[in-house]
Parts: structure tokens; sequence; C-alpha cells
DNA sequence: TTTCTGACA
DNA sequence: TGTCAGAA
């Protein structure tokens, strides 16, 4: 089952195709990837080449955006889904303990609450 | 033709 | 975020 990652990770999309797939514009695109949202890999020309992995955060932002949270937001969920992938790996040589799931699911909440985008006064969280 | 970077009436 | 310029 390692194959299909790999191929998941290949960056084989130029940012036209991407745009397409994602219905984002060429700039929301670069804007994201200045924010370091994204990484897309780079051919020989320079070029932006995306993977599928790529398309999936794109739209993954997207949908952070639509719920009306701002790139600061979106760069702390990835900042916590990073520590979460490390607690994972500590947790294969010491399981999580109740206290940890805890104080994960808790900061889970939390944030979603705390990133809304300053200026909307629209609260569809309820 | 497509994409890149930088800049802003 | 859109959009234009100048280059690759």
């Amino acid at each position: 089952m390692k194959e299909k990652e790999l191929r998941r990770s290949l960056a084989v999309l130029p940012i036209g195709t991407v745009m397409k797939l994602t219905d984002l514009s060429a700039r929301q695109i670069r804007y994201y990837e200045e924010q370091g949202l994204i990484v897309p890999e780079r051919n020989a020309g320079n070029r932006r080449m995306f993977s599928l992995n790529d398309i999936d955060r794109l739209l993954e932002i997207k949908d952070y955006l639509a719920d009306g949270i701002n790139m600061a937001g979106i760069k702390e969920v990835y900042e916590l889904q990073k520590q979460r992938a490390k607690q994972k790996q500590a947790a294969l040589a010491r399981p999580l303990t109740d206290d940890d799931v805890r104080r994960i699911l808790h900061d889970e909440f939390l944030n979603l609450g705390r990133l809304q985008s300053d200026p909307g006064p629209h609260y569809p969280a309820h």
C-alpha cells in the first residue's frame, strides 16, 4: 500500500491543471505557497509542479477559507497537524495516555472557534 | 502558449 | 485578490 502514497506524491501537474481541478486562481495558489501552506516542486523551467496530495491540500485550504478561517488560522491548523504527526510517532514507543488524547481533542475544538477570520460577523458554527 | 515574479490605477 | 508588464 506504499505505491499509492508514492504516486499521490508525484508532482506532475502544472498550475493550469491545478486551477481547473481546484477552481482557485493562479494568484491564490501562488499566495498560499508564499504562506507556506503548500510546497509544490519546481521543474527545470522553474514551473511549479503539483502532486495529487497538493490538490487535496488546496481543496482543504479552500474549505477552511469557506468556513471563515484565515491564513494564520490555517497555518496553525497545519502546525498542530505536524505536532500531531510527531506525537503519533512517539505513540509507537509510548502509547497515548488518556491525558494526551484529552489535550489533543481539547485544542482541536478550541481552535475552530478561535481562528474565525477577524472581519466576519457571521457565525455558521451554530 | 503557459507560467514566473513583482507591483499597484 | 485581480491584473498588468516583461521575461523565459
